[in-house]
DNA sequence: CGTTAATTTGAGACCATTCAATTTCGGTGG
DNA sequence: CCACCGAAATTGAATGGTCTCAAATTAACG
């Protein structure tokens, strides 16, 4: 069944944090929600806008950002399939920042009263949610450390090294390669560095025979030696219980 | 009742946050917990450590933060009385980061299961405590904005507003005067700057006759001037349901 | 009132930025 | 299927914000 139904891979990815039991687990499928589909950098949830629902990715990538009065841009997490990209408004009103449409995605949308009451039902649920939303103020920390004390080769670094272990639960094609339709702006802009100094530092993580990044694809080489460049210890992923 | 028991502050900064009955704030009382007092830069939780409970800051101040490989140090966040430091641990077993006291502090450490009891039985306190992790992570991301994005100026005008607007919550003395026990080193720290950038940024914005930080206390000269100096929007607090 | 921590100052070096221009790539229509 | 187009990636050179290192001054505390 968890094959089927749309939310499946959502349950599946659940019962790694909690132990949902059938009953759970039909629960979570008789949620209502619609299914849209963003295109290319369309906005999934806008600062500022008052919000009723949360969004779970089911096909494609998102990203959560801040745009400054200057017009500069930071990115503040990315996310992959079977992730909320705003579990948070489900009991925060006005939603703090944009999350934004990476490709192109497919979205299942839950109105938050759904969510609660799910939450205040099923106990084991509920730590599964809750659980991803400490997850992801975890990866927040993180970013900050690595925006506010690596260097531009350690911060690219650290990036990558985060988005292939995630990227490794959905299981992306074969050993080592990954789709990776990310722009180097946009890792940039993830990292607190220009467009410019990315390419030079990517190169930089080439020449040291680290990864090979092409047309959109990512290859990792080295990956003791990625993770030794990006200072990269795992522990704040928190994936195993 | 609210003004004897230790946890009374928390309850009435949760009530602002959801609706307590007479029950719930009976139940958050009946809290096991232990009382136990830091002495300056004391850790709280240490990265690594298995943890079975959780902290409220009842008086004094702390941090959180991380060391890095090459001996720097991120801060993360600042801490104010009547906050969890560390409420994340109630669902995550191994903490990812080190909480330090910054002065002298004395908290209330509550066992993970009571408080996961508690949230069990009690929704309005589930909300109100799924609300502090929320908004501690809204905090995190608006930090991942601050020192990925803006100028050494702004970034320390900008964590100065976040902390005036914070502590103006707990009543800190008279207007516009704020006991402020952070140094250079802490505030570099929280920014990704260096102490030495610190000072100087520190000497510009009471140059431009924003501030004036002497000893331990930080007197705001011109609010309007440091909100704008910092790019200031208190939208990610929450600080209205 | 001595001793240590915290703040302040100066000068030089460096990492990352800025601004432009060029090349490559991916998608599209003729 | 190729020519074209805009987006993305790449390169160069000059600038600048922040860092480093060291020393001097001031403040905090027992």
């Amino acid at each position: 069944m968890t094959d089927v139904h749309p939310l499946g891979s959502l349950v599946r990815r659940w019962s790694k944090h909690a132990n949902l039991s059938g009953d759970d687990v039909e629960a979570v499928f008789s949620l209502p929600f619609t299914r849209r589909t963003f295109g290319k950098d369309a906005y999934i949830v806008r600062e500022g806008q008052i919000t009723a629902e949360c969004s779970v990715l089911l096909r494609g990538l998102a990203f959560r950002q801040k745009l400054l009065r200057d017009g500069s841009r930071q990115i503040i997490s990315f996310h992959i399939p079977t992730e909320f990209v705003d579990l948070q408004n489900s009991l925060l009103s006005v939603a703090d920042h944009n999350v934004q449409c990476l490709y192109r995605a497919d979205c299942a949308i839950i109105p938050r009263q759904a969510l609660t009451d799910l939450s205040g039902k099923r106990p084991a649920v509920r730590i599964a949610m809750w659980r991803d939303t400490l997850i992801d103020a975890s990866i927040f920390r993180e970013w900050v450390v690595n925006v506010g004390r690596r260097d531009s080769k350690a911060r690219i670094a650290h990036l990558l090294c985060e988005l292939i272990l995630r990227l490794q639960k959905v299981g992306n094609g074969p050993e080592e390669i990954y789709d990776f339709p990310i722009t180097q702006e946009q890792l940039a802009d993830a990292t607190g560095l220009t467009a410019v100094h990315t390419n030079r530092t990517l190169q930089s993580l080439r020449k040291d025979g680290l990864i090979q990044l092409t047309a959109k694809s990512l290859t990792v080489l080295d990956w003791e030696g990625l993770r030794e460049a990006g200072d990269f210890d795992e522990l704040y992923l928190h994936q195993q219980i």
